[in-house]
DNA sequence: CTAAATTCCTACTGTTTTTGTATGATTATT
DNA sequence: AATAATCATACAAAAACAGTAGGAATTTAG
C-alpha cells in the first residue's frame, strides 16, 4: 500500500511552486533538475494540476507554472487525491458502484473505514503553507 | 493506495478460523465458498500464514486449519503486514537501504511519517477478538 | 519576422504487481 | 486402497507503474 511516484512528485512540485510564488514562473525543467525527476514525466503530472486549475501555466520563453491560490489554500490531501485518485484503502469505500454485496455483514469494513478516516485526517491536516514553512526552517538551519 | 485482495482475504480467513476455534479444523474449500474467494488463491495465502506459524495445518481428510494462538493475540496489523509486507506509505520509511539521499532536506517525509503512524495506529488497535465480537453481534442482530 | 524557449498533447514501451489458474505431489483417514 | 485434504510450484492474463519519445502549439526576444 504505497503512494506512487506521481503523487509524491506532484507534492514536491507544488512545494517548489509555493516557494517561488513571488518570483518568476517556475519551469518544469528546473524543477526536474532540482528534484531529480524526469522532466517528461513531470510534464504529464503537471498537466493534471493545470486541468484542475491548481496551477496556471505560462507558455513560451520565460514561461512556466504558478500557483493559482495561496499555499494555505491547498491541503496535502487535495493534491494527493487529485493525482492518485481516491485514497480509500479499499474500493468498497469509494462509491456506490464499488460496494460489495456482503457489505452489511462485513466486519473488516469497519477497520477500513477507520483507516480511511485516519489517512484523511493526516492528509487534510497540513497545507502547502505548512510544508513551505518547514522547508524554510530547514534552509535556515543549513545557512547557520 | 489500496490494500490488495491478498491482505483482505487473509484477514477474512483469519476471522473464519477464529469463529471456529472451538470446532473442527476449517477447510479452505469451505472458507472459499462462504467468502466467495478462489480456493486455489486462498491456498497460496494461507501457506504464508502457516509458514509464519499464525495458523496450524492438519492434512488429510477431516483436515484443515486452526489458529495457533488466541484471537486476542493477533492484531490486524500483524496479519496485514505479514501478507502485504511493510505498510509504510513510502519505501523511504521501510529500511535503511530505501532511504533516499535527499532525505535530510525532504519535508514531505514528515507527512509520510505521520501517515505511517496513523495507519499503524489503526491496524494495531484491533485484534481478531474484536472482529470476532463484532461478527457475533452482527449475527445476533440477524437472528432477532 | 524569425529563432528559440517553453508548455501541450498523445502515443508507445518495458517492468512490476496483482490476481488469479493449473497440475500434480504429499499426507492422513477410513 | 480410495478419498480428502494440504502443499508446492509453475504459468499467465491484466492492470498499474514509471517512464520515453516526438512533435505541435504558443509566446517572447531580437
Amino acid at each position: 500500500m504505497k503512494i506512487s511516484t506521481r503523487g509524491r512528485y506532484a507534492l514536491r512540485l507544488m512545494i517548489e511552486l509555493a516557494l517561488n510564488q513571488d518570483g518568476d514562473p517556475v519551469r518544469i525543467k528546473d524543477v526536474a533538475v532540482r528534484q531529480d525527476i524526469s522532466a517528461k514525466y513531470l510534464e504529464q503530472i503537471v498537466s493534471v494540476l493545470v486541468k484542475a486549475r491548481f496551477v496556471r501555466s505560462i507558455r513560451g520563453p520565460q514561461g512556466g507554472y504558478r500557483l493559482t491560490r495561496k499555499p494555505e489554500e491547498y491541503c496535502v490531501g487535495d493534491i494527493i487525491r487529485l493525482i492518485e485518485g481516491d485514497m480509500a484503502p479499499v474500493s468498497c469505500l469509494e462509491d456506490e458502484e464499488n460496494r460489495c454485496p456482503r457489505q452489511a455483514g462485513c466486519v473488516t469494513l469497519r477497520i477500513w473505514k477507520e483507516l480511511d478516516e485516519a489517512i484523511r485526517g493526516v492528509l487534510d491536516k497540513y497545507t502547502l503553507a505548512d510544508l513551505v514553512q518547514w522547508q524554510e526552517e530547514l534552509s535556515q538551519n543549513y545557512v547557520i
